[in-house]
DNA sequence: CGCAACTGTTGCAGGTATGCACGTATTCTG
DNA sequence: CAGAATACGTGCATACCTGCAACAGTTGCG
C-alpha cells in the first residue's frame, strides 16, 4: 500500500484519488461492454481469443490458468471455438503433450472488430475532454499501466474483460 | 468522434491516447477482478447486486435491461439471489405491478468486500506512480467520467463489470 | 528401461443463463 | 367501464460453465 503521505499540499487526498480510479474503471466498463453486445461468444471464450491474440503459443494449460477453471474447462471451450471456425489447434512439434491454440482469421476478425468498436467509444468520450487535461490523463495511465505491469507479472495476462 | 486537430504540438496523436486508455482498461479490469474470484456469485448476479446499490428502487423491468436480457432472465437471477439472502424483493406499494429490489445486509457485505478488494489493488498500483502524475491522472479520470456520464445517459448504468 | 510428472481428453453431474410463448395481476386510457 | 398497456411469473427447451474422477499419450529423470 505505502500511501504516499509526503505529497505536496493535500489539495486532494490518495483515497480520492482511488476513488477517482474506481469510478473511471466502472464507467469504462460500461462503455466498453456493448461491443460484445452483438458477438456470438460467451465471455470466457472471448478472454479464451484474447489471450490466444497476445500469446502465439499459447496452450491448454494457460487457458485453464487464465481463465481460473480446471483444465477440463479450458479443453471444451476451446473445442467450442474450434468448431465455431475462431481457433486453430495444433499440435506442438516441440512437446507433443502439448497442443497450440491460434486464432484464425475468423476469430482475428471477430476480435478486431469488438476492439473497433470499443476503441470508438472510447474516442468519443475522450473527444469531450480538454487537450491538455487528456493529455495529462494518457501520462498518467501509461504510468499506471507500467506500474501495474510491473507489479502484477511482465506479462499482462490480457483477460478479455467485458461483459 | 470529432477528432481535436487545433492541438498545441501533437506531441502526442489522439489514437495514442485512445491506445493508453485501452490498454489501462484492460490492466484495470485484470487487477480488479480477481477480487471477484471467490465470491459465490455469478457475473450477471453481481451486476444486479451492483445495480440495486446504485437504485434504491430497482425493478425487474430495470434489471432486464441493464443485464440486456428477456425479462423473465431477469425474475430467476434475481430469485437465486433472494435465495441467497442477497437480495429483498417488496411490492412496490405505489404500483403493486412492479418489484422494488433492495441489497440485504449480507448482500451490502458482499459488495462492500468486493470493492473493498479492488480498491487496495488498485491503491497498491496507485501508490507507484509519482504524484505529480497520479494528480494528473486523477483529474483526466474526473473529466472522462464526466464526459462519460454526459454522453451515455445522465445515470451511470453501474454495470458491475469484471469477471 | 521404468517410473514419475506433465498435458490433455472424456464421462458424469449439477447449476446457470438465455430466449420464447403464454398466462396473471395491475394500472392506464379513451 | 372496457380494452390496451405494463410488469411479472411459469413452463419449456437449449446451450454453456464448472468441478471431479478416471484415463491415455508424452516427456524427463534416475
Amino acid at each position: 500500500m505505502a500511501i504516499p503521505s509526503s505529497c505536496s499540499p493535500p489539495e486532494e487526498s490518495f483515497d480520492d484519488q482511488v476513488d477517482a480510479v474506481m469510478r473511471a474503471t466502472q464507467l469504462l466498463v460500461a462503455i466498453t461492454a456493448p461491443a460484445m453486445a452483438d458477438v456470438d461468444v460467451t465471455l470466457p471464450q472471448f478472454r479464451v481469443l484474447v489471450m490466444a491474440s497476445g500469446d502465439p503459443s499459447l496452450n491448454l494449460r494457460s487457458v485453464a490458468a487464465g481463465l481460473g477453471v480446471h483444465p477440463s474447462n479450458a479443453t471444451r471451450a476451446c473445442d467450442r471455438l474450434v468448431a465455431a471456425g475462431l481457433l486453430d489447434r495444433r499440435e506442438d512439434p516441440a512437446d507433443r503433450r502439448q497442443i497450440v491454440l491460434t486464432l484464425t482469421e475468423a476469430g482475428r476478425r471477430l476480435l478486431d472488430s469488438v476492439m473497433g468498436r470499443r476503441r470508438v467509444a472510447i474516442g468519443d468520450v475522450l473527444a469531450e475532454i480538454p487537450g491538455d487535461t487528456r493529455a495529462g490523463l494518457a501520462e498518467g495511465l501509461k504510468a499506471f499501466s507500467a506500474a501495474a505491469a510491473r507489479l502484477h507479472g511482465v506479462h499482462e495476462p490480457s483477460t478479455g474483460w467485458a461483459p
